[in-house]
DNA sequence: TTTTTGGACTTTGGATACATTAGCCGGAGG
DNA sequence: CCTCCGGCTAATGTATCCAAAGTCCAAAAA
């Protein structure tokens, strides 16, 4: 056995924690939705217990709320919040991209570069899903060189709440064509080690993506309750 | 009933959690200590069911690790890990700060200062419990207006997190002093409305602690190994 | 003597059954 | 007719029990 091989090492809350979050992150469990233990547990042929410590992690992750007697719900953010959310990630985004930069190599630069080339590619055949990891990866790979393990699990968390909006939207949003320049112009200056330019643009990216995304939402919000 | 009385609001995980996370953050449980369900079951005198849900709870917060058929143990940070736990709060804190100065009105620097003076006499009299809670109540204050939800509680979780490490060399640190007069300065900066010099202020008491705490966990640390 | 394997014991994970609580609906009283 | 109290119901929270996984030790073989 030469690769590790490690079959099947997720516990079933884990499992069906992956799968909850997928669903939510898709949009398929709509923003307030409540959910009901015994509902899900029949839906996965499981007992309420592997259920319940399911829902608890998405709550840490907080995209269930679990309140005391009643139950959990997806959560509902304010617009206010979503604004947070994405001011959260420019801050930590940039504090990493800050510390990455100067230790970047060649070698790195390269990976960012394969990485964009595909995320290209799989613009331009609307394929969204597979955009959206490879954004994280691109992402990943410009603060890899930080070596911040903390703060990446902390930039994780974020970014899986932004992720629940941005994927809400990516399809309309029109705005791809200008992100694929922005993510070049942001390897490019990181290879320059023009620390604060590179810095400045990341912010300015994740705002534009912020205020777009909050347009969007308050019009469908606005829409929705008639 | 003129007050709200919330008698026992809380449900029993929550309870063993917080009881718990105190014993953690005393030291009561050193670093590294494996944690068996059912002992904690039989000292609390419920079933192992709350306390493993009480365990995943301390697990998202980060100060237990819970390995899948293993079970749980306290978290033990590697130095630099530590590090970056202090890095992370000197970012976040002074985003909090930059945004709340502004708006903070003369009614907040008295409640500022009122909890300074309590601070103070705490600290005279070696309370260092309600030092603590006194020293998050005045950091929670200068941040208030800044009116960020979100950002708050993932402070608050980072600064459990902190907690740990600050409490444990809190009696020894010898740099009471040097924080009673920086706190002092940091609130007069704020109401002379100077953002910049307030938050470098607070980025350098934080990262004042940081290396302290370092060299004392460093040598802590050699001197356990032997 | 050392290493490896097998089995027993310990500990956690999951299911079922029971207690508890909140939310709701109906009836009685003002 | 409105309000408030009380019981009913449905959902969560807790306990006990059983199964599975991991660890440790001892015995046997090299």
């Amino acid at each position: 056995m030469s690769a590790k091989r490690t079959i099947e090492r997720k516990s079933l809350p884990e499992v069906i924690a992956d799968d909850l979050r997928e669903r939510i992150l898709n949009g398929d469990m709509t923003e307030g939705e409540v959910i009901r233990q015994e509902a899900l547990a029949e839906e996965y042929g499981v007992s309420r217990m592997p259920i319940r410590e399911a829902l608890k992690r998405l709550d840490a992750e907080g995209l269930v709320v679990l309140t005391n007697n009643r139950g959990a719900s997806v959560t509902k953010h304010s617009l206010e919040e979503i604004g947070e959310i994405f001011d959260l990630r420019s801050l930590i985004e940039a504090d990493l991209f800050r510390r990455s930069i100067p230790l970047m190599t060649s070698l790195d630069f390269m990976r960012c570069a394969d990485i964009l080339t595909e995320m290209e590619s799989s613009l331009d055949a609307d394929v969204i899903d597979r955009w959206g990891a490879l954004n994280y990866q691109f992402h990943s790979a410009l603060y890899a060189r930080a070596d911040r393990k903390l703060t990446n699990e902390l930039l994780h968390r974020i970014g899986t709440q932004s992720d629940r909006y941005v994927r809400m939207h990516l399809s309309l949003a029109g705005q791809k064509d200008n992100a694929k320049q922005e993510h070049r112009e942001l390897l490019r200056l990181a290879e320059a080690r023009d620390v604060d330019r590179a810095c400045a643009l990341l912010q300015k990216h994740i705002d534009v993506t912020k205020q777009n995304l909050l347009t969007l939402i308050a019009d469908k919000r606005a829409a929705e309750s008639k």
